[in-house]
DNA sequence: GGTTAGCATCGAAACGATTCGATCGAATCG
DNA sequence: CGATTCGATCGAATCGTTTCGATGCTAACC
């Protein structure tokens, strides 16, 4: 850049003010700045410099934990979107981390921690060491983060009243691993029901939820609905209940969570909605508010129940 | 860190040599400086700093268009994983970019263009002016890029041979936007079938799918088989035609591509399946060869038939 | 005992910008 | 016409490391 600001017949102060725009440039000298750059082969300030000057790296972390299972589920797909494409009009880019700390050695200005069903984090004490911001989504209570969180049990008890209201007794419920939705719906779902039956825990996979709910479904389930963490999951239920002829609500009610398109099933899940696009964007704000050192609250974003075809009265 | 140095007793280049290992120090040394920095709350070297000076950032880009879009095929996900991992074990990131050029103010080692389907990126020319290594997967031909490819032409050519030894005489294709592969996936249809009919263009996705090819189905298709450039897209084909009461094979044989596993479906596809984790390794190694200055070449990876129950004999 | 190796350590020069405070002119105001 | 203001420009300090070449010191060798 000295080299630009030489040939323009500036100083490299000013050159540099001509590039960055921070401060008032005579539209004749960056016009002068901008040539000279363009004669000399100059790109543009290098962005390792005005990385370690401003000190920031205009990169936020994302802890999503292995990718070809934290994307399997397309709940996960609205929320990344929204919070990248808030970041990326700030200008900020955004870092797929796994669950370790190999990223320790990258310059982050914030990190987001979603790794739903992890409760424990290595690498959340260097980040906290340093000073880098962390925003928990749905997550464990590190201090010093900031959270964004939805009505897990608000959400959960609503769905138990509807199927409560449609007659249902006997109720078993598909889990997630130990975790703060897991136990926050868990609770909300005995609010109504206090003695449902727990069918096991899986992740949010159609073939694994496939897998858990079968042997279940032979054994004589005992249950007249199933209440599952996730569409995914409600999906692999009804799928494996017809395969053993079970008709579905007929036989069996089976509600979801997250309110996700599930275009290969003939029928619409009842579900517990959750706003992923805005819980995403407000991710990224509390990220951009962290980043700029304004004072963050957490979130806590509402959810709403939708009935559709997968719940009908309970078979009598 | 001069601090640091200060507190051990020892020069600040000393100092840098014990946190970052590269020459020889003494094991009472490091010890010493460690201990220090402990003390003093010094959570080891400002990664900015050491960026600047050793002049890269440990991130790459990954250019894949609109993440809401470039997730929901699950063909994206296990080259992403494998691309993922390969990074990581060397200490890099990966950086998610959309479509645009916002990112061109955040250091990147590398970047990675993986939006089939999209011919052009303004963004290349600041990258390739900036001497940034670009490795293309499945795409233009860009001067300076590495491309990693694989065998469209021979695939597509082994599923229409397929079904021509099935009977198929009438077929028709349901085809990506113009791009390279699709270009090379038809050439190689019409190999075997030159006078394919041509459905229409669609992304691969379920809905989309769906979508285009119903129309055309009510309209009569006067084929007897339909050429996918997907599984996702095959799958829409086989939901579309079951809802009129169409058999598949038995009426109706569809073949996708990828490979990639498709639970909700009774039905295994006939597909091409190429090895999505191998090609993601190719192009981790690619970027990896391309940061380190070694010489790079092309690949280009096989693919395989694998015939599953969605094809089936020509009705005659 | 003198030379040579070799290891640990140190000083100083980059890396390439941004930014603060000061300076210099020209325009505005009374 | 002199004082004030404001915008444009400049100098110099700074961001926090890494790394190159040099130096000192010990140990091994003949």
């Amino acid at each position: 850049m000295a080299d630009v600001a030489a040939t323009a017949g500036v100083s490299l102060s000013t050159a540099s003010l001509a590039f960055s725009g921070n401060k008032p440039v005579s539209a004749a000298t960056r016009e002068r700045v901008l040539s000279a750059a363009a004669q000399l082969g100059y790109t543009g300030p290098n962005p390792l410099a005005r990385n370690l000057r401003q000190g920031r790296s205009g990169v936020v972390g994302i802890a999503v934990g292995p990718l070809s299972t934290a994307f399997r589920d397309p709940a996960a797909l609205p929320m990344l979107d929204a919070v990248s494409q808030v970041l990326e009009r700030e200008g900020l880019g955004l870092l797929l981390m796994g669950e370790g700390d190999e990223h320790a050695a990258l310059p982050l200005d914030a990190v987001i921690y979603d790794i739903c069903g992890r409760e424990t984090w290595d690498a959340y004490a260097d980040l906290a060491a340093r000073d880098v911001p962390v925003v928990v989504v749905e997550g464990p209570s590190w201090p010093g983060s900031t959270f964004i969180d939805i009505e897990h049990h608000a959400g959960a008890t609503a769905l138990a009243r509807h199927l409560h209201d449609l007659g249902h007794r006997r109720v078993a419920t598909v889990t997630l691993a130990p975790s703060h939705p897991q136990r926050e719906r868990e609770a909300g779902l005995r609010e109504v029901f206090p003695d449902a039956a727990v069918v096991g825990a899986c992740e949010s996979d159609l073939t694994a939820a496939q897998e858990l709910v079968g042997p279940w479904l032979d054994h004589g389930p005992g249950a007249t609905a199933v209440v599952c963490q996730s569409d995914v999951q409600a999906a692999g239920v009804v799928l494996e209940a017809r395969r053993r002829g079970l008709d579905v609500p007929g036989d069996l009610s089976v509600a979801g969570f997250d309110g996700v398109a599930t275009p290969w099933l003939d029928l619409e899940l009842t579900t517990v909605v959750q706003p992923l696009a805005e819980k995403g964007r407000a991710v990224a704000r509390a990220v951009l508010d962290r980043i700029s050192g304004t004072d963050t609250a957490d979130v806590l974003l509402p959810v709403e129940l939708r009935v559709g075809g997968s719940t009908g009265p309970a078979r009598s």
